[in-house]
RNA sequence: UGCCGAGUAGCACAAUUGGUAGUGCACCUGACUCUGGAUCAGGGGGUUCUAGGUUCGAAUCCUAGCUCGGCAGCCA
């Protein structure tokens, strides 16, 4: 992790941190974890508990493991396993250990016979549907199993042989002997074990008694000695729940804190809703340059320094708050334009002839890389006699405000030189095909001796040396700030829009060296990656994704005129 | 019903133990003059939901009220 992050704001989780820390808590220890369930792909909103988990073990010089909550085999995968190890490291953290929360189902199974021991646990023959019905309502208590004062030592036998194999999938279960009248549902006799026959990722069919997440998570923290165990909102009530268990089992006292999770503007976060997009092809997968999700947001060509920075800049609270999603494309803009390589490419070309520009004749002009960073150095960039300028540059009867090209106009062409336009050439049905234009050499590289000055500066390429590429363009995935508001199917709300693929761009031939991982910026434009699932640079099969683009004040300029 | 959270600029969000209310977007102005669709600088805009209270001082603490949101699975 690089020093240049952002400091992290000062939460109330830090807060929380820091406070334990001066109070000599755990011996000023300070350990957390990050516990994704292998069922899924990571999204942004990990993204956020990721940085909040590991960055507070950097910043307190504890640690930080990555645990697996891999307690429902029928969900989860190894393929989701190795995705999300893979995204952890690329966001640019090292976890301190790795674990499974399956790795401690031999020791759980131990906390629970001791559970049943001391008369706090029972095997209970009640349906799912019972035990649903008899947990009582919001307003009114629960009533208590017919089977919860079943002899321990039968207890005893009975999830013994649950274990074994005895019982049929689902048919019993082991609970928790709690309060069937407390107002928090989460402590009516909450279950603690179901009978699965599943197929594990890794425990394979040794087990087919799982235990739940409220059994698990909470006493995996205390086996790993987690001081500070950071999750989601969702989980505050079940905290009582998490407390209960290391006392009555008289674990390591873990301590858990909840945070608002992250919500953005014009998308989804929900791993089900995601789920949905990918099965219903709405997007081409996971890693959609359109998905949130980190594989996605990677694709697109976002760096793990932009998504740091972005989610240091929107702290955390325990308020469900909705982030602009402008905020993680300004965070990529910022990266970027410190560091991208500056390259010129036509999105949508038009030719242009250089009318008195010697036959033949090839020149190799300086380009500077980055502007705002002088030892990235330069490239150099071919002109000849013919070349492309984007479409939307020239205009044969120019509004206003147009400072861009159109007839007799002169501007400049970036690193190039003065271009002034002559004439217009159209076809049949009177489409502009081509425009003519005389060039001055006394402006080689843009500066004409004898000082005057040109409006606009365009970005152009050399017909003969120009890439042909496909450039995809992307919008947001729906098309209002909130889908899910006011509708019950968010799919409404999609944007039929949010890709546009130009086949035809003309790329500076220095692309063709363009590797992946690295975005660029086309000057005026945006910027852009190689896509790393379909590009092919050797093959020269170009296509490049836009990452962002630049702001557009033009844009909104032009609204404005109306 | 219980627990929790939130009401702050047009919008979305911040505000470390009570100390001049900030950020992004939007809006306005200026600088640069080889990204005029980049970048940078500056500016306008708030009775911090209401009513009381504590305090030299309250967005922050207390009381009451109003409005809105989240959660309540043999998922995690």
């Amino acid at each position: 992790m690089s020093s240049s992050d952002a400091d992290p704001r000062r939460d109330f989780v830090r807060a929380i941190v820091a406070d334990d820390v001066a109070a000599g808590k755990h011996g000023g220890r300070v350990q957390t974890r990050f516990p994704p369930e292998p069922n899924g792909y990571l999204h942004v909103g990990h993204a956020k508990s990721i940085c909040l988990n590991f960055g507070i073990a950097q910043e307190f010089g504890g640690q930080c493991n990555l645990r697996f909550d891999d307690t429902n085999p029928e969900k989860e995968s190894e393929e989701y396993v190795r995705s999300i190890l893979e995204d952890v490291r690329w966001l640019g953290f090292q976890w301190s250990g790795l674990y499974y929360a399956s790795d401690y189902f031999e020791r759980l199974y131990g906390f629970a016979v001791k559970l049943i021991e001391d008369g706090k646990a029972f095997v209970d023959e009640c349906s799912a549907d019972e035990i649903r019905r008899m947990r009582g309502t919001l307003t009114q208590p629960g009533q208590l199993s017919p089977w919860r004062d079943r002899p321990i030592a039968e207890n005893l036998a009975l999830f013994q042989r649950m274990r074994a194999g005895e019982f049929p999938d689902g048919s019993i279960v082991l609970r928790a002997k709690i309060d069937m009248a407390s107002p928090n549902l989460n402590l009516r006799d909450p279950v603690l074990y179901r009978i699965r026959r599943a197929h594990h990722h890794r425990t394979g069919d040794a087990w087919c008694i799982y235990p739940t997440y409220d059994y698990a998570h909470g006493q995996s923290d205390a086996i790993e000695e987690v001081t500070h165990s950071i999750c989601t909102l969702e989980f505050e009530n079940h905290r009582p729940l998490y407390e209960w268990f290391l006392r009555e089992i008289g674990l390591f006292p873990s301590r858990q804190i909840e945070f608002a999770r992250l919500n953005l503007t014009y998308t989804v976060m929900s791993k089900r809703k995601l789920l949905q997009l990918v099965q219903s092809r709405v997007v081409s997968g996971w890693d959609d340059p359109r998905m949130p999700t980190i594989r996605g947001l990677r694709r697109r060509g976002y760096t793990p320094e932009a998504l740091r920075a972005f989610c240091a800049e929107i702290g955390v609270s325990k308020f469900e708050s909705v982030i602009d999603h402008v905020r993680l494309e300004n965070a990529l803009r910022e990266d970027l334009n410190k560091r991208a390589p500056r390259r010129m490419a036509v999105l949508r070309p038009l030719k242009v002839v250089i009318e008195n520009w010697p036959a033949g004749h090839v020149e190799w002009l300086d380009a500077v890389n980055n502007p705002e960073d002088p030892s990235a150095g330069k490239r150099l960039v071919p002109f000849a006699g013919e070349l492309y300028l984007e479409r939307d540059d020239f205009q044969e009867d120019p509004p206003k405000k147009f400072f861009r090209l159109a007839p007799g106009r002169e501007v400049r062409l970036r690193w190039a030189y003065f271009i002034t336009c002559t004439s217009v050439v159209k076809n049949a049905q009177g489409e502009i095909v081509e425009l003519r234009c005389t060039y001055d050499p006394a402006t080689k590289g843009g500066d004409s001796p004898d000082g005057r000055k040109v409006k606009a500066t365009l970005h152009w390429v050399s017909a003969p040396h120009a890439l042909t590429a496909e450039v995809r363009l992307y919008d947001h995935l729906f098309g209002v700030e909130f889908p899910e508001q006011g509708t019950d199917d968010f799919t409404t709300n999609l944007n039929p829009n949010s890709l546009e693929v130009v086949r035809d761009a003309k790329l500076e031939p220095s692309l063709a060296e363009a590797e992946i991982g690295v975005g660029y910026q086309f000057e005026r434009q945006g910027y852009f990656c190689l896509d790393s699932a379909d590009a092919d640079p050797r093959a020269k099969r170009y296509v490049f994704n836009r990452s962002v683009s630049l702001k557009d004040s033009w844009a909104k300029a032009q609204k404005g005129e109306g």
